[in-house]
RNA sequence: GUGGGCGUGGCGAAGUGGUUAACGCACCGGAUUGUGGCUCCGGCACUCGUGGGUUCGAUCCCCAUCGCUCACCCCA
């Protein structure tokens, strides 16, 4: 039994599972730039105000999930639980509206939340994301969204389902709010305690309460989709319309509502099943009044945000494997206290001419080393020995083959990048 | 915060109220001298999560506690 473990909700990721990280990295990495994306990098923790202000002070996140200390100097400061506020806190506080707009952003790190962990939910988890601020044109909430589709397909994922609908603005909300708070009034007591406190809070969340959808007064009641302004439905037509010219599949979902207090207009989730409860794979929206409201310029934005734990489940469940890991391509064996140096000699002049090689460094036997060298997957063995030491050879031995030659110490790296052709 | 499941050697996994707690994998060593992947032989458990209790006696029974895990809520 280990006496120490990792904090609750986190995880370590091994040199195995890192393959499939760095593939995954690597990939959204890729495909961002393609698409005009540049990577920003923000801090792990902001002051806390920023997130109290930028996620919205009423949402589950802020309320009880958030990492929040107060540091030597005195000032409260918060682990980000999302990426978009801090992206937004730089965007302002370096003022990159005074660049060309809109600013097409991405980035890729670590979030925190407090929660009960569980299959897809961790309290340090990794996200990848995208924000594009600066223009409010429907091709540009298209656009992001196709990038998300685009990015999930390209790691393998095929299977998975993209919900979309509007949450209007603020005008519109307030509008939908009123009548929806009159409808629901005369049914207030009969919903269940969750609702009860939503109707102040949330209450575009009972519509999709799993215990209160069916009340037949909560199905009648005007959904936010159905409520937009002019401005905002002919928004929202526009993104449907965009999508359908690039054949991307959609279901309009009335109910979804987002958790973040910043978004506006166009919210949507990619939803993958095979991974368990959490199913949401990735998810996003626009987010006009987020800029302004830490104190920048009044732009209006729009981005998504991944789970790469939830990609991985995903790959995972699909039987989905990136490359295998590298092999090398020399396994240096010396026997013997005399073949040391020798061995010393060969393994630096190997790297040093951009092969990749490891040595041996056990003392056993041959015997063993050589199932060693087997076990690393090695294509060549390189054996010094007391004979080898005497006549300044080494045994190149072909794993694969079994094939093995005598060369002069000072030409097996030679030998061993014709083989391999892999000399640096 | 709430509820379900689980916690046996590095990993996977049996098991019983009572002398030495299976097995598989991995690992280490050996099967003619300096030669691997197969086979065979051998080796490898100071607390059966922790702390109490019941009992003549508990890894198996009870309580507590910690941890893991799944689900609710919510989210990526």
């Amino acid at each position: 039994m280990a006496e120490y473990a990792k904090p609750r909700g986190t995880a370590d990721i091994l040199p195995d599972d890192a393959l499939e990280w760095q593939f995954v990295e690597k990939t959204a990495q890729q495909l961002f730039e393609s698409y005009q994306y540049r990577e920003i990098r923000t801090p792990i923790f902001e002051h806390t105000e920023i997130f109290e202000r930028g996620v919205g002070d009423t949402t589950d996140i802020v309320t009880r999930e958030m990492y929040t200390f107060t540091d030597r100097g005195g000032r409260s400061v918060t682990l980000r639980p999302e990426g978009t506020a801090g992206v937004a806190r730089a965007f302002v506080e370096n003022r990159l509206y005074g660049g060309p707009l809109p600013a097409k952003l991405y980035y890729n790190g670590p979030m925190f939340r407090y929660e009960t962990p569980q299959a897809g939910r961790y309290r340090q988890f990794y996200h990848y994301g995208v924000e594009v601020i600066g223009t409010d044109d429907p091709r540009s909430d298209a656009e992001v969204i196709e990038v998300a589709d685009r990015l999930l397909r390209t790691m393998g994922i095929e299977s998975f389902g993209l919900e979309l609908n509007s949450v209007g603005c603020p005008v519109c909300r307030a509008d939908h709010k009123v009548r929806l708070l009159e409808h629901l009034e005369p049914v207030r007591q009969d919903l269940c305690t969750d609702c009860q406190e939503r109707f102040e809070k949330n209450p575009l969340r009972i519509l999709d309460c799993k215990k209160d959808g069916n009340n037949p007064t909560v199905l009648s009641a005007p959904t936010i989709t159905d409520s937009l302004c002019d401005s905002c439905a002919g928004h929202f037509a526009a993104v449907k319309m965009y999508l359908d010219a690039m054949a991307i599949p959609y279901q309009v979902v009335k109910t979804m509502v987002r958790g973040l207090d910043y978004y506006t207009q166009t919210a949507f989730e990619f939803v993958e099943s095979s991974i368990g409860a959490q199913s949401t794979i990735l998810g996003g929206g626009r987010y006009n009044g987020l800029i302004r409201m830490l104190g920048g310029p009044d732009l209006p934005g729009i981005g998504f945000a991944g789970g790469i734990e939830r990609l991985l489940l995903a790959r995972a469940a699909h039987g989905l494997k990136s490359a295998p890991q590298n092999h090398p391509d020399a396994y240096v064996i010396a026997l013997g206290e005399a073949a040391r140096e020798a061995s010393v000699r060969v393994l630096y002049a190997l790297r040093q001419a951009g092969i990749s090689a490891d040595a041996d460094y056990s003392g056993h036997g041959l015997k063993a080393q050589l199932k060693a060298a087997d076990r690393v997957g090695a294509t060549f063995a390189l054996l010094i020995g007391d004979d080898e030491v005497k006549s300044g050879t080494v045994a190149v031995r072909n794993m694969a083959t079994k094939e093995q030659t005598s060369v002069n110490e000072t030409a097996v790296v030679a030998t061993i990048a014709e083989h391999t052709g892999r000399q640096g």
